[in-house]
DNA sequence: GTCGGGGGAATTGTTCAACAATCGACCGTC
DNA sequence: GACGGTCGATTGTTGAACAATTCCCCCGAC
């Protein structure tokens, strides 16, 4: 569990004595830490589908730990806002409505389009070699037909565009706005169709900022969130008449 | 403790049957709201300074609950980002550095600009009646000379011009970055020269804004901003190589 | 049939004592 | 001065227990 930005200078952590090249070990992870990695997977996984209940003594059975350290992973998940809690009435897998995709479409469009602005008018660079990394790493995950994959790399696509912006907190908030929103990807029935065809996208994208055509990137985004509203807008609307999410290939 | 924005419609909370005029009772804070609304507290009034360990042990026996009780209450705080978390070492307040403050400030030059030039092109209104609000809470702070408190209703101004933009995460975003600025704020040695100055100012702000001029608000919060940053700049920078951050009054 | 009240079960919120694990300070040795 | 070991303080976790809250079901009154 990070706090994230990092406001006070970390001590530098020991390096090796005598042996300049070994980095540092990372802490090993708590056990609350792994409880809501698992937790984490299994929301993304569709495993926990929004709206579901996640009763405390459960989680701590399944997962055999203390039920005060699912109580500490749930309060992490929650400041990730994956998980929605109510006094006295426990948690839940968050449910976006459709207000929520919107805010968060409106948001996307103020900052990846102001990031494209930025760049265009040379007063920040893009990272072009990690956008094309996320290019590549999707068009891999399609060749498996790991379709939320695709969508999952597609999000970090966009997260190197606002990385451009150079602020620590931006790049959080935009990162707590990609999570959300793959909630909203939960409720999209057929994952292939939606995010094969934003894999094509990306690559026009990344093939646009590369012949710094910047106007016409900024112009094709403009398309791309327009027409990735309306999906993910459409199935939550329906998940939340139908009275669930439907389950993955069921 | 709430999630926001709250992104499951609440089942509508029951009303007083047969008395519709009355409003639902907001349930009662749970110890852990509570123990984090005093540690909160205790933070912005200097009483926790920034880079102070907070033992949980203490803490506990202080607030006369139970350890896992202060656990909660630090998830909940470190959730704000007002405390920095490292495992097995605890947790301290958090320490604003100046590349925190210059973070910040750029986002609210982002934020708060980008509202203006909304509310100029029409497509948003400004709640000038909460901002009006705001600056006479600040008289009324300044009058009896709650410096600290003019600058907490300081940040409530701006608050409200962000609010502009008619987003919920944003405005969530914005306040996470104003609770931070609180922190900066506790490293200014002479809050009465710092904040009253800003006083002033807001009430400029609100009046070229109640008068239409927008371009000359925009410009006046541009160079307000830049003003600002100085001064929190130079005390959290002060504060770090003087190896605490000035007690108030001594 | 509708409404209100009561009871019980399930779950969450909290407490407590204990133990495991980690870190930092201190001391002794080389 | 560098290194290793020990100890104390603190954090991370466990599990049992109890307090508090909510929800659901049933029953009686109208």
């Amino acid at each position: 569990m990070n706090n994230s930005p990092d406001s006070a200078p970390a001590p530098a952590r020991r390096r090796g004595r005598g042996l300049p090249g070994l980095p540092a070990l990372q802490p090993l992870p708590t056990a609350a830490e792994r409880a809501a990695s698992v937790i984490r997977d299994y929301i993304f996984e569709g495993e926990f589908l929004p709206g579901t209940p996640l009763p405390e003594a459960s989680l701590a059975q399944a997962l055999q730990v203390s039920r005060n350290t699912v109580r500490e992973a749930f309060r992490a998940l929650m400041s990730e806002h994956l998980l929605a809690y109510e006094a006295h009435k426990g948690v839940t897998v968050r449910w976006l409505t459709a207000a929520d995709v919107r805010d968060i479409y409106a948001l996307r469009r103020v900052l990846e389009l102001s990031a494209i602005d930025l760049i265009s008018e040379g007063r920040a660079a893009l990272d072009t070699a990690a956008l094309g990394a996320a290019v590549t790493a999707g068009e891999a995950a399609a060749a498996e037909s790991r379709w939320r994959d695709v969508g999952t790399v597609n999000l970090r696509f966009h997260a190197v565009l606002v990385a451009s912006h150079g602020s620590a907190r931006m790049d959080e908030f935009f990162l707590r706005l990609m999570t959300e929103l793959r909630l909203g990807f939960l409720a999209v029935a057929d994952p292939e169709s939606f995010h094969g065809s934003y894999l094509t996208r990306n690559m026009q994208l990344r093939d646009l900022f590369g012949e710094g055509r910047y106007a016409d990137a900024r112009a094709a985004l403009t398309r791309y969130l327009e027409e990735a509203e309306g999906p993910v807008l459409a199935a939550v609307s329906a998940a939340r008449e139908g009275g669930g999410v439907p389950r993955p290939g069921g």
